[in-house]
DNA sequence: TCTGGGGTCCTAGGACCC
DNA sequence: TCTGGGGTCCTAGGACCC
């Protein structure tokens, strides 16, 4: 019988920004950008939430519902910074540690209880460990599976702890609303609430046969899941596997719809060059590359193309997302957001040919050395032309006093 | 109310091969 | 000439998570 404890971090972004700014403290905070801001909540503090404000809601609505509410845009690295130190933390309690996204982990405690005795104990000195060093508070659940330990620590938020004693899972997950179980969002709870499931209970009662019916194979690990069981689908695979990521991509959401070439293009090119540097950084290489267009009134769509060859390389990459743009934006269509992306990713290039050989190599070396100038000048040190170049043509051709030149170039 | 950015997984149809 | 079944790959879209 297993063990699981999973931590989730108390209004994460929120009490980082509280340990930076104590004033902040016992005020309504939001963090994600500014009130006017196109973006949506990415945390919201307590206070915030007595008025309605929740995560993931578009900041011009939060900023209706609690117009005296602080608004921060907020800061990446110092989350990541507080959840590597967090991490650290946790490493200490047991060697089966999965962060499962920056502000919640999951971790396997079995065979810990002659280190830190049973499981409630355990979590009482994990907590007062994760305060005592980070000033953070968190909530933990503690049970035999990974999908009852999340829901679990869900309802002992805020700074809470919560066991549930094996055998009583399906007891435990039986009142509780269906939108509860990880898996289960707006779509499925509402199809649910349909079929007259509004609890995990009723869920238990419905025939196998049924939910599959109804929802594929999803329906039939849901059955599970209502009766406590470890059926075995995605969020309860093994803890702790660090894989590689199956996707990289990146999105821009312009502040205003645009319908302006020149913009869009140049868009497209510093999506692609901060694709293929991610890329890089993982050692990988992309055979399928994908852009994604939204028009302003929220239709959105995804075109991808297959390569012949895996490319980590900017140019490359650029090459064939413009290429998809061009085939697919219907031009003069206002765009309200730009993505590229890339899957199909591979620890190798693939076969090269004699001919392209020097040619790749050369690109390689000029991008390796680039990389390393930004990493130590910051990104901005370094412009790749062939970011840019078709786009430099363009306007050249246009109007030649338009070429931008980068004043300067630091380090390069 | 007006909807971010970065991911994972699933489905479904069509192409293609054996 | 009319027709199998299985497997894999590709593409597009969508649900869901934090």
């Amino acid at each position: 019988m297993r063990t699981i404890f999973h931590v989730d971090m108390d209004a994460f972004f929120v009490s980082v920004e509280e340990l930076f700014d104590p004033s902040l403290k016992g005020k309504p905070v939001v963090v994600g950008g500014r009130p006017d801001e196109r973006g949506v909540v990415a945390a919201a503090s307590y206070e915030a939430r007595k008025f309605g404000v929740r995560s993931a809601m578009p900041l011009r609505v939060a900023a209706r519902l609690c117009p005296q509410a602080i608004f921060l845009p907020g800061h990446p690295e110092r989350y990541h910074e507080y959840s590597e130190r967090v991490r650290r933390i946790l490493c200490e309690f047991s060697p089966v540690v999965e962060m499962a996204s920056i502000d919640e982990a999951c971790m396997d405690m079995t065979g810990t209880e002659r280190l830190f005795g049973p499981p409630l104990a355990a979590a009482h000195r994990l907590h007062e460990e994760v305060r005592r060093r980070t000033g953070l508070n968190c909530s933990i659940g503690i049970a035999v599976s990974r999908l009852v330990a999340k829901v679990a620590s869900d309802l002992a938020k805020p700074n809470g702890i919560l066991w549930v004693l094996p055998g009583s899972e399906a007891r435990f997950l039986a009142p509780l609303e269906v939108g509860r179980i990880p898996g289960v969002g707006k779509v499925t709870e509402r199809r649910l609430h349909e079929l007259g499931v509004r609890r995990v209970g009723d869920l238990a009662k419905l025939e196998d046969s049924f939910l599959e019916e109804q929802f594929g194979r999803w329906g039939l690990a849901l059955a599970g899941k209502a009766r406590g069981l470890d059926a075995g689908a995605w969020f309860d695979e093994e803890i702790g596997a660090e894989a590689p990521p199956k996707s990289l991509s990146h999105e821009h959401t312009f502040e205003r719809d645009t319908a302006d070439a020149e913009l869009l293009e140049a868009t497209l090119a510093r999506l692609a060059s901060m694709v293929a540097r991610r890329l890089r950084d993982h050692g990988l290489f992309a055979r399928t590359v994908e852009i994604k267009l939204r028009y302003h009134d929220f239709t959105t769509i995804t075109r991808a193309r297959t390569l012949d060859r895996a490319t980590a390389l900017d140019a490359e990459l650029l090459a064939e997302a413009r290429r998809l743009f061009r085939e697919h934006w219907q031009r003069g269509r206002a765009v309200r957001l730009l993505g590229v992306g890339t899957t199909n990713l591979q620890p190798h290039e693939g076969q090269l040919s004699l001919l392209e050989e020097p040619r790749r190599e050369r690109w390689r070396r000029a991008l390796a050395a680039a990389d390393r100038v930004r990493d130590r000048y910051g990104d901005d040190a370094v412009e790749l032309g062939s970011a840019l170049e078709g786009l430099w043509r363009e306007r050249a051709h246009e109007n030649p006093a338009r070429r931008p030149s980068r004043g300067g170039s630091r380090g390069s």
